[in-house]
DNA sequence: GCATATTTGTCCGTATGTATA
DNA sequence: CTATACATACGGACAAATATG
């Protein structure tokens, strides 16, 4: 149980925001669980899910597996071609790069109209158990706390909507995650970054913390594109 | 066919964008049907959509229907209760303000880096063509226009996302401005709004624009809420 | 290019569980 | 509490499209 140090689990956070403590469905249980191997790898894009097996392998019948496939092809999760099937999502380049301008749009904007001395709290919680699994070693965790913590910025506007846009666009982000080989290197350099960009918020310099949120953004895509580059030879499509 | 004067098909923008000319299954097409019931009234909030009359009607298959309603789920415009069926969404007071919050967020961003004299051909067109649905009367495309404007400000992002996104929360806003039964007021006395914006962009005024803007959507989310508890006695649910 | 096998798309019938009158 | 209506989930069927040899 190493991971009690490390906090509260901001995975589960990141998760599709069910707002009630609603009975869950056959279908939305087998999305749950296919999409938590997706992004932990076990399913990498491209992957062909066939109806057959994967309806036998999971117990469910073929027409409630279906169900589960279209919640999580709009989540772009798994991409469908019709009468050929669905598969595990592959992005292309391009897409990383409006998921990242996506990103700054959200993020910039979230925290524009903030005034000094907002409840940082929902935000600094995600940054210092990342900080605190950095030092545990518990990369996976790092991972997590990272994007919670720019989540959390999103949710400083206000809005559940753009709250709710922001974690589809990291949960298709994680799907570039997955197939990165070092996941270290990924997130460990911008916790200190994140740091920077709290105490700008805190103190209220809100340009300065808008212009180091560009540039953050701007150096994680760059990175992240060259690791792609660097571990995807077979681009499926 | 009067429409013609007024231009291109500017409703047609602002349905949801399939990339390619994909084919087109049996569920979509239901879908997009059932759309454009709920967005032009025929089809109130609140009301419940059984599968049985609803699949018989169309002629497709329940399990075909659900598809349909999946999709339209999606788009939040149909509400989804577990062993109780779906449901003509039926926004409340808050999610207005939501919508508002998140509209004001992509639009005054989108807008934010933007250099001097940009291509504003894209956003011009649809400003032009409810300018003159307005002189012909055709209130309809002027509300269409209206919202294609303000979505065509979003793509000036350059973000497809930002723009999907713009599009389901401006297909949410129709479905409260169906219920609106004075629906010329509710666009016309922001045309020339529209244009200030417009050449405060062009000339390179940002933050008077993002101000502008602002300050529209403002005026404009009072204005809908106050027609919106005029018309609405029986709040759905 | 053709024939065959596989897989998906669509639909049906039914049994079970749930909500509501 | 009972009865009714409906959604959920399953299994099977067949046509159509695709993949394979």
């Amino acid at each position: 149980m190493e991971h009690d140090v490390v906090g509260p689990d901001y995975e589960g956070l990141l998760r599709a925001g069910r707002s009630t403590i609603a009975r869950t469905g056959t279908a939305e249980r087998a999305a749950e669980y296919l999409r938590d191997r997706i992004i932990d790898g076990a399913l990498p894009p491209g992957t062909r899910m066939a109806e057959d097996a994967i309806s036998k392998g999971l117990g469910i019948s073929r027409n409630t597996l279906r169900e589960a496939f279209r919640l999580l092809s709009h989540q772009r999760l798994l991409e469908h071609e019709l009468n050929r099937g669905v598969f595990v999502r592959s992005l292309p380049r391009e897409e990383v790069g409006d998921l990242y301008t996506l990103r700054r749009l959200l993020e910039t904007a979230a925290i524009d109209g903030l005034g000094p001395d907002p409840d940082l709290t929902d935000v600094e919680a995600p940054l210092l158990a990342a900080e605190r699994a950095a030092e545990a070693g518990d990369w996976a965790a790092v991972g997590s706390g990272d994007l919670a913590f720019h989540l959390a910025l999103v949710a400083l506007s206000g809005s559940t909507r753009a709250v709710e846009v922001m974690r589809g666009v990291l949960a298709e982000l994680r799907l570039v995650f997955s197939v990165i080989t070092e996941p270290r290197r990924l997130h460990e350099a911008y916790l200190p970054r994140n740091r920077v960009i709290l105490e700008f918020i805190r103190s209220g310099a809100i340009p300065e913390a808008q212009a180091e949120l560009s540039a953050y953004l701007e150096d994680a895509q760059r990175q992240l594109l060259a690791a792609y580059d660097f571990d995807v030879e077979s681009g499926g499509r």
